[in-house]
RNA sequence: GCGCCCGUAGCUCAGCUGGAUAGAGUACCGCCCUCCGAAGGCGGGGGUCACAGGUUCGACUCCUGUCGGGCGCGCCA
């Protein structure tokens, strides 16, 4: 409706500044808006005093150019000029009804759109370290991305999305570690567990596994292994050495081979763990990207060399640095190490010279807004080698607060104190955590009231949604009880008859849909959806209580029975690209 | 210290890329089931949009500064 809006008004525009009553070169992006007063109609646009600058004319004056000039159409029954020189649209009631037949014929599909047809765009979401169980931080960031690739899905875009597994690196080095050493002390070997160290009761589980399927083919003595140590932090030593000598001792004693099989070990039972905890949070990925893979093709040492032709990396104490001041960032960047070992950021300079390679018009990347200060070095790398830095969004997800019984449920990640993803799901469901993770934007701090989620009740405004979706099934079980029937062609015959106003109401709301749908998809905020449906939930209960549907008045029946079945498939719809289910009964 | 994000009703948050009288939910108060599910609906009170300037026909929205909260400033990932 607003696009039919804004065309009538393009023509208006074309033909005055042919007339030459407006300046040729006046190109004003046209902007037609729904009004919060009835009293303005139901569409208005603020073009004439966009115009008036560059027309040099009072903006009601424009407006009445612009009225003369406008196309005569069968949808707008009146156009007027109000307050400072709005143009206010009134729409005929014909207009509205239109899009009943066009939910229940598109169905499914009804507010998806072709416009990122043939363009591909990839979202790569999560990709938390597989060190150990998603914890809930990760849980918006999932949410969130999937929701974004979901809606963007429905504007046509090929959607390719991502998980990037970090399986390199010395972060997965110390989970090694830790699951060796837990193996040792099953096998009975007594030793003191590194400060540093993963203390995750998984890491337990993984150890277990290791030494049921393997024995003690990977045990060497405490004492032999210590000999090589230094003091641990709590000894008065330093525990990233500590550590570090550790996993040197891990590599030398067990070889490169058996060295690899632990590590492995510990990275694929995490990393099935993290793939069955997403399926179930209605989370799925076309592909999941191996860090590891980059080094192994040889993609990072090429990434390195493309950076080093662009000549903006120096070699300073041994380390080869890129100098992404020269892009904006605040400081240079290690590259490779002095140790001939290249860094994680290099890592992610290949994957992101991958992407754009792999062709992709638009790369996303969703992530933990701790991780903001990143964002510069990385378009800084883009930029260098001469690729469009712009193709890339980066979305920062900020923290999720949990609070239980109105307290702040404390939370570390030192004393791997976290709450994790499945243990939120198990207490709120899937659909609820779904849900109450994008209903915010993602940019705001957000307050989980896991109390809130997990209640039954009228404060629950998923329920709230889901309720207006079962409610509308369960008309339809009564009608088949009361051996009344509905005739869908009938009633989209008769939608003349919804003059009520609650039903001229619901009839605008999901006209809104394919606008809110754009809306949130193009500018990646779900949390746009999430409130719609609350509003169109609401106008539905609202009516409900107002007007029987199952009425004598066949025609009148069939045309309502048509608009709450039209309801059902947008409450439906839009759940369903939220990954949240939309149940018959409740 | 520097950089990024956020300050809107008691609380949790919207505010359609600068538009008309700032909106929902919740909490509080009062109503509505002989009726398709009351997990619902209707009505009421509640605001210096953190603060101070600036830009213009017009600012919650854009710019500058101040205050307050969060996060980040590794040859970790």
């Amino acid at each position: 409706m607003k696009a039919q809006i804004k065309t009538l008004l393009q023509q208006a525009l074309e033909s005055l500044k042919q007339s030459g009553a407006l300046p040729a070169d006046a190109n004003p992006s046209i902007q037609v808006e729904r009004t919060r007063d009835p009293a303005h109609g139901d569409f208005a646009s603020n073009l004439a005093m966009m115009l008036a600058k560059a027309a040099r004319k009072k903006p009601r004056d424009i407006a009445g150019d612009l009225l003369a000039a406008l196309p005569a159409s069968g949808n707008v029954i009146n156009v007027e000029i109000a307050g400072p020189g709005f143009i206010n649209f009134y729409l005929s009631p014909q207009a509205f009804q239109a899009v009943v037949p066009a939910i229940l014929e598109a169905g499914d599909k009804f507010g998806h759109s072709t416009q990122g047809a043939g363009k591909r765009v990839q979202v790569e979401f999560v990709s938390a370290n597989p060190t150990g169980p998603l914890h809930v931080g990760h849980g918006r960031g999932a949410a969130y991305g999937a929701t974004v690739a979901d809606l963007l899905d429905a504007m046509g875009f090929e959607v390719h999305r991502e998980y990037y597994v970090n399986d390199a690196g010395r972060q997965m080095d110390i989970l090694a570690a830790s699951v060796w050493l837990r193996y040792l002390e099953l096998a009975g070997e007594e030793l003191p567990f590194p400060v540093n160290a993963y203390k995750g009761d998984y890491v337990w589980d993984v150890a277990a596994k290791l030494h049921r399927e393997n024995g003690d083919r990977f045990r060497h003595g405490w004492t032999e292994i210590a000999a090589a140590l230094p003091d641990d932090e709590c000894d008065g030593g330093d525990k990233e050495k500590y550590i570090d000598a550790l996993i040197t001792q891990a590599k030398t004693l067990l070889g490169a081979d058996d060295y690899r099989f632990v590590f492995d070990t510990g990275l694929n039972y995490i990393l099935a763990d993290i793939r069955d905890d997403l399926a179930h949070f209605n989370v799925n990925y076309e592909h999941w990207f191996s860090e590891r893979s980059l080094t192994e093709t040889g993609a990072v040492a090429r990434a390195v060399e493309r950076l080093e032709q662009s000549g903006h990396v120096y070699e300073k104490a041994g380390a080869k640095w890129f100098r992404s001041s020269d892009f904006g960032d605040e400081k240079d960047r290690v590259l490779v190490r002095d140790n001939g070992q290249s860094t994680y950021f290099a890592s992610d300079i290949a994957y992101h010279m991958d992407k754009l390679e792999r062709g992709f018009e638009r790369v996303i990347d969703v992530w933990g807004a701790d991780h903001h200060g990143y964002v510069p070095r990385v378009k800084a790398a883009m930029q260098a080698v001469g690729d469009d830095p712009d193709k890339l969004d980066v979305l920062l997800v900020q923290f999720a607060v949990l609070y239980r019984g109105g307290e702040k449920v404390q939370m570390s990640t030192r004393s791997g104190q976290f709450v994790t993803l499945r243990e939120l799901r198990k207490e709120v469901g899937s659909d609820a955590a779904r849900f109450f993770y994008v209903m915010r934007k993602c940019e705001q701090h957000m307050d989980f009231d896991l109390d809130l989620a997990k209640s039954r009740s009228n404060d629950n405004p998923l329920y709230y949604i889901q309720y207006a979706h079962a409610r509308v099934c369960s008309v339809f079980r009564q009608l088949q009880e009361k051996q009344l029937d509905y005739d869908q062609a009938v009633g989209l015959q008769q939608l003349g008859r919804l003059t009520e106003n609650h039903e001229q109401a619901l009839l605008s709301s999901l006209n809104r849909y394919p606008e809110v749908l754009e809306a949130a998809a193009l500018n990646h905020e779900p949390h746009l959806l999430a409130h719609y449906l609350r509003e169109l939930a609401n106008d539905y209960h609202t009516y409900y209580n107002a007007h029987q549907f199952l009425v004598e008045d066949a025609e009148l029946r069939q045309a309502r029975l048509a608009l709450i079945a039209a309801v059902k498939q947008v409450i439906a719809n839009g759940l369903g690209l939220l990954g949240v289910s939309a149940p018959e009964s409740m």
